[in-house]
DNA sequence: TCTGGGGTCCTGCTACGA
DNA sequence: TCTGTCGTAGCAGGACCC
């Protein structure tokens, strides 16, 4: 909350996380630039080391820009799992110093410490051991911000963090505390862009207004900024130039939506095609749903065309949804209103307004049709359990060499270079 | 030049019922 | 019965985050 008198909220933020657990399994690969992300054409960097980003890498960037900017660099196509058991681990640590544990990703998290001080001393204290923990049980590093409030605890662990130089990797000082009554001495100088919040487009409105660092904003009158930027924003970005932030660390957030997308090799013309695709989608979709033990009733289908162009199509349903063959009708018919021919290059599905799952209301089509496919859904959640996602799945998506299932595993950054789903190589 | 996949939140528009 | 207003839900798109 703004004004509290003691810095108490950290912000732990993993440094090149998917690259130090790479370098964690492969030791040999330390002081290398090394890229983890999509291997194709089509895929883009996820992460990348600091010898890396001498060479002007950073993630997001799309791989063939990486690899032209940097051939000798070690390519990894990336292990969703194995980040996540990490992750795991380093959140273990952080939930045995306070239960305020609010995670923003795999590699970041907000921590309320107020009420851990008593017991282990105050905040920069609790911070400097949290690292020496990480970097102990984990081996890993990590930069922590220490602040009274959320969004400045983020930018004090930013400024703590390494950095990349023409001579190299710049070690950061690891931990960086913002006492309260320095809040506005260190936001004022940063560019406004730092703000959580400010992308290209509103940096391109705020820079119209002659805006260029966070104390230029707080200077002006916040009528102005809601005008440029409409009510909701404005508002906000003008409290967090002035230090203003109540928002609270939050601890077992629950998901609003759950989705699945992908981007394929090669542009798809054929609804044929589309169809099988959804089929893997709409099917990764409800595992996870259950997984989560919710039900959603809105069903969005999203399509990108191959000059970029994206459409979201969407219906709510009378009754929550859970089951793939519920989920597929829904989407499919969303499919339908679109018109594939100039070509798609992704195609998403996503189930929204979720609640509890596996409470439903049966209506007379279950007693001809679905009702069996909650039990048949219940195996198969029990089955690839025990023996691997692999293991059963929709019959359509068998090839000649085995069935191939979508998950958050495959393809997190984008298809693989030779247009199948197996894992490759690059470097 | 090339732009993934997982999300959240906001805005503007339209339809609809009270 | 007709018309205008208002609140809300649904839908589409955009911006932003990691």
């Amino acid at each position: 909350v703004s004004g509290r008198a003691r810095p108490t909220v950290l912000h732990v933020d993993m440094d090149a996380f998917f690259v130090s657990v790479e370098l964690l399994d492969r030791p040999e690969l330390r002081g290398r630039p090394v890229v983890v992300g999509g291997s194709g054409d089509r895929g883009v960097v996820a992460a990348a080391s600091y010898e890396a980003r001498v060479y002007g890498i950073h993630s997001a960037m799309a791989s063939v820009q990486a690899r032209r900017r940097c051939p000798h660099a070690v390519f990894l196509p990336g292990r969703y799992s194995r980040y996540a058991e990490v992750s795991e681990q380093v959140m273990a640590i952080f939930r045995d110093v306070t239960p305020l544990v609010e995670p923003l990703s795999l590699d970041e998290a907000f921590l309320d410490v107020a009420g851990a001080e008593r017991l282990l001393g105050p905040g920069p204290v609790i911070a400097r051991r949290l690292r020496e923990r990480v970097l102990d049980e984990v081996g890993l590093t990590c930069s922590v911000g220490v602040a009274a409030t959320k969004f400045v605890a983020k930018l004090a662990s930013e400024a703590a963090k390494p950095k990349a130089s023409l001579e190299g990797p710049v070690l950061g000082s690891g931990v960086h505390v913002v006492e309260a009554d320095e809040t506005l001495a260190f936001l004022h100088p940063l560019p406004v862009r730092a703000l959580w919040g400010v992308g290209p487009a509103t940096l391109a409105r705020l820079e119209r207004l002659g805006v260029l660092t966070v104390g230029d904003l707080a200077a002006l009158e916040v009528e102005v900024v809601v005008g440029a930027l409409g009510r909701s924003q404005g508002r906000h970005l003008h409290a967090l130039a002035n230090g203003i932030d109540a928002r609270a660390v939050v601890p077992d957030r629950r998901p609003k939506s759950i989705g699945h997308e992908e981007t394929f090799p090669r542009d798809l013309h054929r609804r044929g095609e589309l169809g099988r695709e959804l089929t893997g989608l709409t099917d990764a979709v409800a595992a996870r749903l259950r997984r989560h033990e919710v039900a959603g009733r809105t069903v969005t289908l999203k399509v990108r065309f191959g000059d970029f162009h994206t459409i979201t199509r969407s219906v709510t349903l009378p009754e929550p949804v859970d089951e793939a063959p519920a989920l597929r009708r829904a989407a499919s018919t969303l499919l339908d209103q679109v018109d594939p021919a100039p070509g798609v290059r992704l195609l998403g599905v996503s189930v929204s307004g979720l609640g509890p799952g596996g409470v439903r209301q049966l209506t007379l089509d279950d007693a001809a049709g679905d009702e069996g496919w909650a039990e048949a859904s219940r195996t198969i959640d029990e089955i690839r359990a025990r023996f691997g996602a692999d293991a059963i799945g929709p019959a359509a998506l068998t090839r000649a060499d085995g069935l191939r299932t979508k998950g958050r595993h495959r393809q997190q950054w984008g298809p693989p270079a030779d247009g199948t789903d197996a894992p490759t190589r690059g470097g």
